[in-house]
DNA sequence: TCGGCCCTGGGG
DNA sequence: CCCCAGGGCCGA
């Protein structure tokens, strides 16, 4: 269900909800997540305070300061010199921290297909499918759901282990990639662009729909193959990932079906999917009905017309489920 | 590199 | 009833 725009959102929405908050309990289901909340990890996390809530990739990422008294770190005498959170190019802090000893604590959030992450007062009555419960030190509650349970919360003693696992398995965020690295990747593979930009190794955050609509934007059919982009491709199809994600942020991203951000509030990009979810409706620029097939095994959507230039993969799947004969 | 699979719910 | 779904991992 969510992707970058929409991982962003919730936690945008969560980071004043759960700022300088403590957790005072917590409360799991029955039934596991894909990496499961282990019991243990409860008295580590109750007592804790949160420092701050972060994204990387389709990642939420909330720092703790340990139930555990560590010593305050002294004082900076930097004076007014403190950065701003949240702003930075790199969602993590470029060196150790000052006064730190490496060991502070960290919960490590995926909404898979259906997870929402929500602060709601700890009177809302509980939904279904409700998973993992953080209560707050204010009679609220940071309430992890995931219907399908293709999602997980888990929580790592050291947060540089959690980071250095994810900077392992992630490429660049998607704002400012460096052109000759995308261009590289991309024109050194035979794989479709579908796959290319769905491949978190190769940029962070991209999942189904913003593929389809950078496509679009880029003029580039989803089932191109990488090494047949010429370097321009390459920095359209660049420029276009970036810009119909921070679109889309400001939108708070799509809500297709159960999408929600931190404080239950869904998204309006939706309503400015030019190919994503509009089978047989009209290009948005030049009319032509707009078609859906198969690549990388999602469907995939694109304006025959305005994307159809350039060799191209097979396409691996048919176009349209065909039409079943009636008796 | 790809299909299958993990799950549940909703829609045709 | 069947098929589909915003993701990612695993094994052929």
């Amino acid at each position: 269900m969510p992707e970058l725009p929409e991982v962003e959102t919730v936690v945008r929405d969560l980071r004043p909800l759960l700022a300088g908050r403590g957790i005072t309990g917590v409360r799991q289901s029955k039934h596991k997540l894909r990496r499961p909340w282990k019991p243990q990890w409860n008295a580590a996390v109750n007592g804790a305070r949160v420092e701050a809530v972060r994204r990387r990739g389709k990642w939420i990422l909330i720092d703790l300061a340990g139930a555990e008294p560590n010593p305050p770190p002294p004082p900076s005498l930097k004076g007014r010199g403190e950065k701003r959170s949240g702003n930075s190019s790199s969602p993590f802090p470029s060196g150790k921290r000052a006064g730190g000893l490496g060991s502070s604590p960290l919960l490590r959030v995926h909404l898979g297909m259906t997870g929402q992450f929500t602060v709601v007062p700890a009177s809302a009555a509980p939904p279904d499918h409700l998973h993992v419960v953080f209560a707050l030190d204010n009679a609220h509650e940071l309430r992890y759901r995931d219907p399908r349970r293709f999602g997980s919360v888990e929580y790592f003693a050291n947060r540089a282990d959690a980071e250095a696992e994810l900077s392992a398995e992630l490429g660049p965020e998607p704002f400012g990639i460096d052109a000759t690295y995308f261009r590289a990747a991309v024109r050194g593979t035979a794989r479709n662009l579908k796959a290319i930009l769905l491949d978190q190794t190769i940029v962070a955050g991209v999942g189904n729909i913003y593929a389809d609509e950078a496509c679009f934007r880029a003029k580039l059919h989803p089932g191109r193959t990488g090494k047949s982009l010429s370097a321009a491709d390459c920095d359209r199809l660049r420029e276009a990932i970036e810009s119909v994600l921070t679109r889309a942020i400001e939108s708070r991203g799509s809500t297709i079906r159960d999408y929600v951000g931190g404080s239950g509030l869904g998204g309006g990009f939706q309503n400015e999917h030019a190919v994503y979810g509009r089978t047989d409706q009209p290009c948005p620029a030049c009319a032509a009905a707009i078609e859906c097939a198969r690549y990388a095994g999602r469907a995939s959507h694109y304006c025959p017309r305005c994307q159809d230039s350039g060799v191209r993969i097979r396409d691996s799947g048919k176009k349209k489920k065909q039409q079943r004969a009636s008796s």
